[in-house]
RNA sequence: GGCGACGUGCCCGAGUGGCCAGGGAGCGGUCUGCAAAACCGCGUACACGGGUUCGAGUCCCGUCGUCGCCUCCA
């Protein structure tokens, strides 16, 4: 069976345009992971889900999917400075003799740990900058080659005048950008747009590679180019990222990745809007960050955070907060009931009336990822009064492939072990009501409340859930 | 200064000219010892001002407001 044509919104084009594979039935994708000098927060995490929910959705549509997505692990300490606001923690792990590569897998480990409890699928490929120093220097020294790139004084800078389509996905000007308001213009420049592919080291540098420029470090921008063209070679289907790396960084990216094939690189480029904070962006700068790992003691499930992702489409900002939250909570329950609510049998998801709630789910998740509206049809199939709890169970858990909300998992208190006295009041409480008890039932009822245990009755007898 | 996005009911948020989100909260009801859950029902919108059209939340112009990028930010 042919897979489902997806439509999707090319930054590029600023439009909508049907996906069709370099390789009928075979989608690449590129994303621009993150930056592993600090913790991931849920801003961040939210376009990595972005990411994870078009893979998801393209292997659900039937196409087969390789997905690579970076890790920036290039870092930019010195060991005699801590300039520039550089984290505490950074500036402690180097005090204590460690280097930057263990820095670098210290928040590697806690970023993809972050991603695993909101239920990201892991790439298939998790390439590491440092790693592709040689990739980068071939790619520069073609670069040069060509005359897109010339050297100053052992940094190599990127020649904007040579190409002529830079701007093209920003929609920036070069002569009107505010080029070196902060920080100081690099005079070494022939043109103030020029971007650096190399730099050299100046003493106290601590990561830096040998190169035929002398020692130095990548530019930023080089590791994208050269990592997503080795692993998915010079032309490939999807590249995403956040809506802040589209200038400068995936600019320069068509830039290096095209000036040195001297073709296009990339079908599709997709951007995902933000994640704030009282309609903050939400950034360690603002001081506004939460961690995955920060969301329990908030009173939420990191599931709880996926499915608010869910709520709201990829190009939309998302405002978070604690209502919104609680929404989210209660939606995701009321999913997890109705999948509960089920047994495992056989169900033919292609026989009415089955089918018509697999449609809608299909069209909408085709059409430019419409997690919103598939959610919705999550819902529907919860309500419908034409579907018998298994149907619903069988349809929600297909869905959940491409929603990834773990809807077979227990509809709350999730694992969470009671506290310490609370089995003893649930068994005084059912001697109450078997006695018909009613005062002291309800009585134990509100002690069990008080340690943060709801009960609920229910024909099987009590359950008990921990929820503040 | 340049580039870009956005203003929808109590809240979050879909909306691709005519019909429609959805969730949460609230209110009323059914059911259950009570509560919870479930189910049924109810209400409140398209920032403002013009225009195009038989018809505008949706298209065009303007105003006001918010946010992002131009900083090795997702």
């Amino acid at each position: 069976m042919s897979p489902t044509p997806v439509r999707l919104h090319n930054s590029l084009s600023r439009s909508l345009q049907t996906l069709e594979p370099i390789t009928p039935g075979r989608v690449t994708i590129y994303t621009c992971g993150s930056t592993v000098y600090r913790y991931a927060h849920i801003g961040n995490l939210r376009t990595y889900l972005f990411g994870d929910l078009l893979r998801r959705t393209l292997a659900y549509l039937g196409y087969e999917v390789t997905y690579v997505k970076n890790v920036t692990d290039v870092g930019h300490m010195r060991d005699d400075q801590t300039d520039g606001g550089e984290d505490r923690m950074i500036v402690a792990a180097l005090e204590e003799g460690k280097t930057p590569l263990e820095i670098a897998e210290f928040y590697t480990r806690a970023w993809l740990e972050d991603e695993v409890l909101i239920n990201i699928v892991e790439p298939d490929v998790l390439p590491k900058a440092t790693d592709h120093i040689g990739e980068m220097l071939a790619l520069i020294e073609t670069l040069v080659d060509k005359g897109l790139a010339y050297e100053v004084d052992g940094t190599v800078y990127f020649d904007v005048s040579s190409f002529p389509a830079y701007g093209r996905l920003s929609g920036q000007r070069v002569n009107q950008t505010r080029a070196g308001t902060r920080v100081e213009v690099e005079t070494d420049k022939r043109h103030p747009a020029d971007f650096a592919l190399w730099k050299r080291a100046e003493p106290g540098r601590l990561m830096h590679w040998p190169s035929q420029w002398g020692e130095g470090f990548p530019g930023w921008h080089i590791e994208c180019s050269a990592m997503s063209m080795k692993y998915l070679g010079d032309r490939f289907d999807i590249h995403t990222g956040g809506i802040d790396l589209k200038f400068p960084h995936h600019e320069d990216e068509i830039a290096q990745s095209e000036g040195a094939t001297g073709h296009r690189v990339v079908n599709i480029w997709l951007h995902g809007e933000f994640l704030t904070l009282d309609d903050e962006k939400m950034a360690k700068s603002a001081g506004n960050i939460i961690r995955v790992s920060e969301l329990p003691e908030k009173g939420f499930q990191p599931l709880d955070f996926r499915y608010l992702a869910l709520t709201a489409h990829y190009r939309s900002k998302l405002d978070f907060t604690e209502p919104a939250m609680q929404a989210a909570a209660s939606g995701l329950r009321r999913l997890r009931r109705a999948v509960a609510a089920g047994a495992e049998t056989g169900v033919d998801l292609t026989a009415e009336p089955m089918a018509g709630y697999g449609n809608r789910f299909r069209d909408a998740i085709a059409d430019d990822l419409g997690i919103p509206a598939a959610l919705a049809s999550a819902h529907a199939v919860a309500g419908a009064d034409d579907l018998t709890p298994d149907q619903k169970r069988a349809l929600l858990l297909d869905f959940d492939r491409v929603l990834g909300l773990s809807l077979d998992s227990p509809a709350e208190g999730t694992g969470i072990p009671l506290p310490a006295g609370a089995a003893e009041l649930l068994e005084r409480r059912a001697a109450a009501r078997a006695a018909m008890d009613w005062i002291e039932a309800d009585r134990l009822r509100d002690e069990l409340a008080g340690l943060g245990v709801r009960v609920r009755d229910t024909p099987e007898g009590q359950v008990a859930t921990r929820r503040s």
